[in-house]
DNA sequence: CCGATGTGTTGGACCGTTCCAACGCATCGT
DNA sequence: ACGATGCGTTGGAACGGTCCAACACATCGG
C-alpha cells in the first residue's frame, strides 16, 4: 500500500472536478473578489479531496518573480552566522520573501555549481554570510541580482553593498575596558591575515597608543580558533614581559587562549584577564563565562534583509554600506590586576 | 551605471544571435553529440556573450524533476545536525541531487508555510533532521514524496524510513567505560523527557543493572543544555551518597555539569568523571576535552541521503530503519576515582 | 423595448524550456 | 538515376500555471 503513483494532480483536474474552468479554478484559489461564493467552495473542496498543491515552476515562470532571495553561509559551523542566517530569515519572511541557503563547501567547484543553481533559480537577490566568493564571483552575481554582503567591508570600486559590525570600534572598546581595570601591559593575539583579524588588531593598537600605551602593544600570531588561540597564548604568556591582559581575536581563539593560561598554571582572571570577541552562545556557557565584544548579529542579519528587500520592493538599485556598534558583554574573563605582579614566572607550558 | 534592467536573456536571444534555431540552442547546451562543432561553437559563444543562464522553472515544468531534496532542520544552533547536514549533502551532490534547507522557527505558522514552499517546489524527497513536525506533518510529507527521518526512531505504524543512533547501546558504552575505571556510584543527569534522552536513560539503567549496581542506579533531571546539565549536577552532588561519576545526557549539559562541578569545589576527573554523549566539537577543545559518547553523524547524514537517492532512482518504496553504533572516546575527564572517598563533603553550591 | 451596466465565467495566449516528428541535403550502394 | 541512409537542423506541442479580452446572462434606467 505503498507504491503510490507521486503525480500531482494539476489545476485542470481540480477544474475537471469542480466542474468549473481552471481559469475559474486560478481565481478561486487567489481569492479573487469576483468569483462566486458557491464556486468557490465547489473549487476549494476539490483542490482538497485532490490534494491539489500549486506548482512553484509553472507558477515563477509566468509570474517573472520568485520572492526568493539567496543567501550564501561560508561556514555553518560557526555559530555567528546562524545568528545572523535567523535574523535576515526572519525578515525576509515579514516581506514575504523566502529563503533558500546554500553552504559553503571545500569543495569550490561544487560550491560554485550550487551558485550557479541559485541563479537559474532566478533568486531576485542574494546575501552572503563571511564572503569567500569563487573570484570574480561577487560582481559575478552581482550583475545577475543586488546582492548584500554581511560581515565584510569592501573597498571603494565595486557597486555592492555591505554591512558589519565595526571592527576597530570594537576592539578599542575591548581595550578601554582592560585599561578602566587598571591594566596596563596589554597584549594581543591576532585572527590572522584576513581583513576582519587586521581591522581587530588596528583598532587595538589605536586605543593602546590613544592611552599612552604604545610602548606596550604587543601582537602574538594567533587565528580565528581554539588552537590559533591556544599557540598565541603559549607565546604572549612566554614573553619577557608577561601580559597581565589579552585581548584574543574571537570567542574561539579565547577559550583557547584560557586553556593555555589554564596549562600554564594561571588563573583567569586573577592572574590574566581575557577578552574575546563576536559573542558567540559558547562564551555564556557557565563553565567560559568569557568577557566578550559581541556583534549585534542578529541585527545585522535583520538590516541586511531589509536592506534588500525595499531594493527589491522599490527597484532602486543603489549601494549602502551600513556598519553597526558592537557592544561590550563584560562577564567573569577579566578583572583588576593582582596587586601582586607574579616575580617568578610559573611553570610554562612546553612549546608546541 | 547600475539602473541595470534585470530581465535575463532567454534561449530564443541565443538563437537570434548566434543564427540558428531554438530546438539546437538547447540541444548544443546539453551537448548532444548531433550538433555540428562550428553551430557548437557558435552557441557557446552567443550564450556566453549575452551572459545566458538556463530558466530552473522552465526547466522542472517541462521536464517534471527537479533532481532536489529538500532538508529540514529543526536548529542549526546544535552542532550535531550540521554535521549530519554536512555529510547528508555531500552525499547528494555525488547522486547529482540538490539540496534546500528549511530551518526549524519558533514561528509554528511560518515554518509550516516553509514547509508548503518546499512541496510546491517539488522536491522529490524529504529529510529532517530532528523532527518535530507539525501534527500530522511526518504523513503528510511521506504523502507527497518519499522521506528520511534522521535521529528518530518511529514506532511501528508508518511507513517513512528512519536513521538514528543506537543510543541505549551508546548510553551502555559509558558506564561501562566508568565502570571499566572502577566506579560504582554513577548517577545519570538526564536530558529531559523527550524520546532520545528516554532511551539514553534506559541503556544507563540496563547496564547498571547488568554490572550489578542496580542498587547505585540514581537519575535527575536535566536538560539538553548547558543550565540544564548545571541543575541536575548541582542536585546530584548534594545527594546523600555522593557520584564519583557521572553520565549526562548531552555534550551541552555536560559541560554545564562541569562548571557545577567547579562550582562545588571538585576537580574533575580527580573527584568527579563526567562522560558526555553526542560528540559535537565542543567537547574537544583544549579547555573542555570531555569524555563523549560520538555519534557517527557525517556517516548518518551520508547514510540518509544514500537510501534517499536510490529510493528515487530506483523508484521503489520501501521503508528503512537504520540503527547506528555510537562510538566512545575518551578525554581527559574521566579517570579512576580517586582512593581516598572525601568524608566530608567539601561547601556545595547554594541551589537555583 | 433597448442599450448600458455589472457579475461570474471562460478560452486562449503566454512564460522558457525539452523533446519529438519531420525536414533538407549529402552520400552511398546498386 | 534512384531509393535508402545518415547527419544536422527545425517547427511545434507540451509542461502547469496566470491573466486578459470576451462572453453569457441578469438587472436596471430611460
Amino acid at each position: 500500500m505503498s507504491t503510490v503513483a507521486r503525480s500531482h494532480p494539476t489545476i485542470r483536474d481540480v477544474a475537471a472536478l469542480a466542474g468549473v474552468s481552471k481559469s475559474l479554478v486560478s481565481l478561486a484559489l487567489q481569492n479573487s473578489p469576483r468569483v462566486a461564493t458557491e464556486s468557490r467552495e465547489a473549487v476549494l473542496a476539490a483542490a482538497a479531496a485532490l490534494g491539489y498543491r500549486p506548482n512553484a515552476a509553472a507558477r515563477t515562470l509566468v509570474a517573472h518573480r520568485t520572492r526568493t532571495i539567496g543567501v550564501f553561509v561560508l561556514d555553518l559551523r560557526n555559530p555567528i552566522y546562524v545568528d545572523i542566517l535567523e535574523g535576515l530569515q526572519a525578515e525576509a519572511r515579514r516581506h514575504d520573501y523566502r529563503t533558500i541557503v546554500v553552504v559553503g563547501s571545500e569543495d569550490r567547484a561544487a560550491e560554485r555549481a550550487e551558485l550557479e543553481k541559485l541563479m537559474e533559480f532566478r533568486v531576485e537577490g542574494m546575501i552572503t554570510l563571511g564572503h569567500r566568493l569563487p573570484e570574480g564571483g561577487a560582481t559575478a552575481i552581482s550583475a545577475a541580482c543586488p546582492a548584500v554582503l554581511v560581515g565584510a567591508e569592501r573597498r571603494g570600486r565595486d557597486h555592492l553593498s555591505s554591512i558589519s559590525n565595526d571592527d576597530v570600534a570594537g576592539a578599542r572598546m575591548a581595550v578601554d575596558h582592560l585599561v578602566s581595570y587598571g591594566h596596563s601591559r596589554i597584549s594581543h593575539v591576532t585572527g590572522g591575515d584576513n581583513s576582519v583579524a587586521l581591522r581587530r588588531r588596528t583598532g587595538y593598537a589605536q586605543a593602546m597608543t590613544d592611552h599612552g600605551l604604545a610602548a606596550d602593544i604587543a601582537c602574538f600570531d594567533g587565528e580565528f580558533s581554539d588552537e590559533g588561540g591556544y599557540r598565541g597564548t603559549v607565546r604572549a604568556l612566554a614573553s619577557t614581559s608577561r601580559p597581565t591582559a589579552l585581548f584574543v581575536a574571537n570567542d574561539y581563539a579565547a577559550v583557547g587562549a584560557m586553556a593555555a593560561a589554564a596549562d600554564a598554571g594561571l588563573k583567569v582572571p586573577e592572574d590574566l584577564s581575557i577578552v574575546g570577541y563576536d559573542g558567540i552562545s559558547l562564551a555564556s556557557l557557565r563553565s567560559i563565562g568569557l568577557t566578550t565584544v559581541a556583534q549585534p548579529l542578529h541585527d545585522m542579519g535583520v538590516k541586511a534583509a531589509a536592506w534588500l528587500c525595499t531594493q527589491l520592493e522599490d527597484g532602486m538599485g543603489g549601494t549602502r554600506r551600513i556598519r553597526m556598534s558592537p557592544q561590550l558583554v563584560v562577564r567573569s574573563t577579566t578583572a583588576p590586576p593582582s596587586p601582586s605582579p607574579s616575580p617568578s614566572p610559573p611553570n610554562l607550558p612546553a612549546d608546541r
